[in-house]
DNA sequence: GTCACGCTGTGAACTCATTCACAGTATAGC
DNA sequence: GCTATACTGTGAATGAGTTCACAGCGTGAC
């Protein structure tokens, strides 16, 4: 099974809405409709299911909760992620208040900050420890993960100690480049980044009339999966 | 010129990290040089200078300020980005506070919420008003651009309105899949995802070892540029 | 019971992105 | 001045990821 970061990010949003649709109003679903949810391919749905090897019939499509079952056997870590924040400001506070509160499965069991305002305090479940005690609490909660909101500048040191204490993945928030020992891994979200894709795509449409003229197409762009636009406000849907 | 997103998310990052060094500690810098300050291999760097017509020169690679202000050029819309933020709650006002802060080229001019308590503020430069006053704001200010970071339900009727009132282009938090008229851009970012991959890559690596055997690679999974790592804690650089 | 339909599973084709590899060239050192 | 060096610019090769297209099959209609 040749497993790529993309399609983890598929297999997801796969999950993820597949679980939002009224439980139990559709135990079976075909590759377009699952597609069309999540707004990829239906060709694209069935290879990916078919890496991961599960299977439908093509009488009824695929078995909901089968499918949600097998996602989460290849996801979800059997004894459950413990997840450490380092970086407690109002990024890292707004993180700990949505996976809390949405997605618990995320168990954000420590956060680490410099300021003795938020020492001792717990957000939304997760205790916030001095620095010092990084390295004990990181061994003695067998934490694997870490999700980085701190100022670019102390990214790198953070990075380093979290890695040398048993982290071996990475969220990064920072526009700062982290060095990895091999074997780590580290996921960047650069909303910098994104922001500025935003203004160009947007500005080209203007300019062209449409995104999918002559030269340039961003993946999603002009993501319009036409076919509902037509009618009038696509009230808040699924 | 074809422009892809990730064209225009690395030129981003190329930017970014060139005005992150000291200023005019170097005012020429070779393909390789850069592409270790963003993570990328030297011959991507100069395809993407080349697709940019930016052109250097072997004997003392390229021009910094030139190379700045080429990519301006390219990504910055002349009056500026007027942006729109829908949902001012925890993730929201990180936003608005990490902007204004470290990048005011990005305009928050206007905020929009449904919480008495929000509306008639002012959060970090942003004025907050009430969901009727969406289509006047955006109107007048001439907003074309916007971030989406309502709860979920809300996002597809929220974009709708936005477009419909000369938004082009929108940042999205939420799950859900935006329908959209063509030539709308949409760029989401799922951060559920992003832990997912961190997660599912991070136990990888202890189970196998090392991402790179046999059948695992996620794109910047890995990510060690090794060649700094031998030395020991490679202190907050740059 | 038989037929037509519409879906899955999948090899092959294709498209897009990245890397290779090298010719061309400006400098630094001698 | 001439040579060795180390880089850029880029066509071509490779590689990933996605889509095409169709054989095979279970089901519902009649
Ligand atoms: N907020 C955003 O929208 C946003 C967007 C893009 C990038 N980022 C990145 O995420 C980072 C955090 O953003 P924020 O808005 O929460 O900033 P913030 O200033 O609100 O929070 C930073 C937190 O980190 C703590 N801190 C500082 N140095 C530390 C250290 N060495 N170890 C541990 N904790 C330390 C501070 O006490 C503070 O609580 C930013 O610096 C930026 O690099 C944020
Ligand atoms: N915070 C995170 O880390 C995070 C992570 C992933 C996704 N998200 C997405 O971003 C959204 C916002 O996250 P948050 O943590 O800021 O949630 P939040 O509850 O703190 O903020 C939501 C805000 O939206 C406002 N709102 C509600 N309905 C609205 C409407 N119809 N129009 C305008 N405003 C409305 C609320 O008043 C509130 O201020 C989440 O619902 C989620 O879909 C957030």
């Amino acid at each position: 099974m040749k497993v790529t970061a993309r399609l983890i990010e598929r297999l997801s949003t796969y999950r993820r809405n597949l679980q939002r649709q009224i439980p139990g109003a559709k135990t079976r679903i075909y590759s377009h409709e699952l597609a069309a949810l999540v707004g990829e391919t239906p060709a694209l749905v069935r290879r990916d299911l078919m890496t991961i090897g599960f299977t439908g019939s093509p009488a009824h499509g695929y078995d909901v909760p089968g499918l949600i079952a097998k996602i989460a056997e290849l996801l979800d870590p059997p004894g459950g992620a413990g997840i450490a924040l380092v970086g407690v400001g109002a990024l890292g506070r707004a993180i700990l208040r949505y996976f809390h509160r949405v997605h618990p499965e995320f168990r954000f069991v420590a956060a680490f900050d410099t300021s003795p305002d938020k020492v001792g305090q717990v957000f939304d479940g997760c205790p916030c420890h001095a620095l010092d005690d990084m390295e004990a609490t990181l061994r003695q909660k067998l934490i694997a993960f870490g999700v980085i909101a701190v100022p670019a500048d102390a990214a790198q040191v953070v990075a380093t100690r979290l890695v040398r204490n048993g982290v071996r993945a990475l969220l990064n928030f920072t526009p700062e480049r982290l060095q990895m020992p091999p074997g780590a891994y580290v996921e960047d979200v650069d909303l910098a980044a994104s922001l500025e894709k935003v203004v160009f795509f947007g500005r080209l449409g203007a300019t062209h009339a449409a995104c999918p003229g002559a030269d340039m197409a961003g993946p999603e762009s002009c993501a319009a999966n036409q076919d509902a636009y037509a009618s009038d406000l696509p009230s808040a849907n699924s």
